[in-house]
DNA sequence: CCTGCATTCTGCAACGATGTAGCTGAGAGA
DNA sequence: TCTCTCAGCTACATCGTTGCAGAATGCAGG
């Protein structure tokens, strides 16, 4: 019932595997040739059936993405953009939610999401790099992104975890504080987004002199829910701190709703930061001061790499590791300068004029 | 490479069509030979090749999501749990962004995305019902989501955007509330969220016995920028009002958060109330008051209305309309009481106890 | 004039599944 | 005993495209 290319042959006079040339833009069509095909093809409509054409050439032009879960605003927000850059590049993303438990990672990996795309951009959270390694069927590529796996192995797309905690940690110590407690890591993490984050900031500390205290370190779920009980259990635990770094923004929006709502004032009493920049750090109240680890440029990087593995142009023999550049977002939640622990003024609507104050400490 | 249906065949003795057969829970089968075919399949380690199945059968068992941006929060977790819904009945689910623009809504209608799905799930923006009728090619199943178009041309999932609008504004009339601003509206709007819910607001209004005064509605982008924006125009204006609507959560955070920057206390001068109840509404400073539209169920019932048209279990002739319940969710934003305006108390970090006073004022 | 090569186009055989038709043998009914 | 039916299987064509091999043409070089 569809216009199919044998219609679009017969209308131009021309074979059907002349017409199959003029699609795939082969190089020795005369120009008269091409445009008659051209032209039967505009008048009847005809649009290539992908399917056929996928089952032939063993292309689909579809790139898989798993992530845990896409109403996770990480995810979502990577999610939007890798399908941008790769419908630039005439690719599709199709979406696979894994839960980040093992047995949906794995059926992600070898299951039909790969058979029906031409490489997958995985965001592992459970198997580790051996596991990834055995359960990988054939040779399609793959692309890891995120931190939970650092193997020579794989190609990867990644932030600069252990460059940006540190920069914000040292953001944290020149504005006065020096009480900064983490969420989301526990004191031993090494490795994964955790472990990273946590080794900058006890580099930042560690470059300022200040000790380390490990009762700083609360571990949370990496959600709003998990910042704010953190912050509870901080509190009643009867820790002192100035500042709350909180190892994602979730976290970080989550443990300063707790704060807010314990009459702690942010960023008086105690600042906050978090780290990923998403849309709604820069709506909370206060604005919430945040790394931007870079997104754009990692989906970017990721596509582009992907892609050129499927296209056979990136010809590394082992995994190319991409770290995307970060920038700090400072706003109101934790300022360059501490604000001086003012009485309160009361309602004057007018703004607080920000502070100019320079407090460049660093290696 | 790939082990195909022939060696499966093959090894367990029988023809290819009898190992489709099977695949296929074809109904007259000897055990044995099943048997045999399944012993095969686990064997070689058999997997079906979904390309050619759909190729040859005409179904990809994928349905297509067009939304106009899967970042939004909204879409993100409608997305996610879409998802989930139809990989419960074996289906796939392909997004693809439209930014809203109406180029892309007709590619999205017309293009590949159809010919790659069974059917799609449509958010259209820009598009009205005629010209879907005209762009809609073929006869693949078509479900609508969200209110740009009420047809009954169109199967059509929505929300009760009316009567939850209507219950918001009693509820804040209820607490004592006489003056509430709509953010993300034009006095005018008759169709669309926007033109229901303010139908909703008005309704509720006038059952309350409480003038509508059109300077009280604010047009805004549906974006959090939006939302702040819109306030600080209302602010601008002098118009005094003691409560605000935002037609959706990103309007309302962004529009509490300017009103707090401008030291205007939430809810004590002015309640905010939103509409979808993303996540984040939960964790907002304070959490905000909003209408849960019941997108579960929504979730659920698009799915299932779609695959039931896919797989011709569904009959009805003209467009089948569905509404999900809404619920209220009363959170600090819009407490049901309004709270009494209290001279602030200072500095103290400990917490505030909730005032447990209750100034049932109200119709 | 023939050969060789680039150019332009065609035909056939796949890709890996499913639909349709038809064959076979066993048991039921006359 | 002879149909007739139908469970259980097989064979072949087909979905719409692309890869491969090769045919036909024109033109340069010997």
């Amino acid at each position: 019932m569809a216009v199919t290319m044998n219609d679009v042959a017969r209308a131009a006079g021309v074979s059907l595997k002349t017409v199959s040339n003029v699609l795939n833009n082969y190089e020795f069509i005369r120009p008269a040739t091409r445009q008659k095909v051209l032209d039967a093809i505009a008048e009847l409509g005809y649009e290539a059936n992908l399917t056929a054409r996928s089952l032939r050439s063993g292309k689909s032009r579809m790139l898989g993405l798993v992530v845990s879960d896409l109403s996770v605003p990480y995810y979502a927000e990577l999610a939007s953009r890798l399908m941008t850059v790769a419908a630039a590049r005439d690719y599709r993303v199709l979406v696979e939610q894994s839960a980040a438990t093992r047995a949906n990672e794995l059926t992600a990996l070898q299951g039909s999401l790969s058979q029906l795309t031409d490489g997958l951009l995985f965001t592992p959270l459970v198997l580790d790099a051996d596991a990834m390694a055995a359960a990988r069927r054939g040779t399609k590529p793959l692309v890891m992104l995120g931190e939970h796996i650092d193997d020579p192995r794989f190609d990867q797309v990644t932030m600069k975890n252990v460059g940006a905690a540190k920069a914000m940690t040292a953001h944290l110590l020149a504005g006065g504080r020096r009480r900064i407690a983490v969420i989301g890591a526990s004191p031993g993490d090494r490795a994964g987004s955790p472990g990273l984050r946590l080794a900058g900031y006890r580099a930042a500390l560690a470059a300022a002199g200040v000790d380390f205290d490990p009762a700083l370190i609360v571990p949370a779920e990496w959600r709003r829910d998990g910042g704010a009980s953190a912050v509870a259990r901080l509190l009643e635990g009867g820790q002192p701190f100035d500042a709350v770094f909180g190892l994602n923004d979730a976290l970080a929006l989550g443990a300063m709703h707790e704060l807010v709502l314990r009459g702690i004032r942010v960023p008086e009493d105690a600042a906050v930061a978090g780290f990923d920049d998403i849309d709604e750090a820069r709506f909370s109240s206060p604005s919430l001061t945040t790394v931007a680890p870079g997104m754009n440029e990692i989906a970017e990087r990721c596509v582009q790499l992907l892609i050129d593995r499927i296209e056979g142009s990136e010809k590394a023999a082992s995994g190319v590791h991409v770290e995307a550049e970060f920038e700090l977002r400072i706003r109101g939640s934790a300022p360059a300068a501490r604000v001086s622990q003012l009485p309160q003024t009361g309602t004057s609507p007018t703004p607080t004029p920000t502070p100019a104050a320079e407090g460049k400490v660093d290696p």
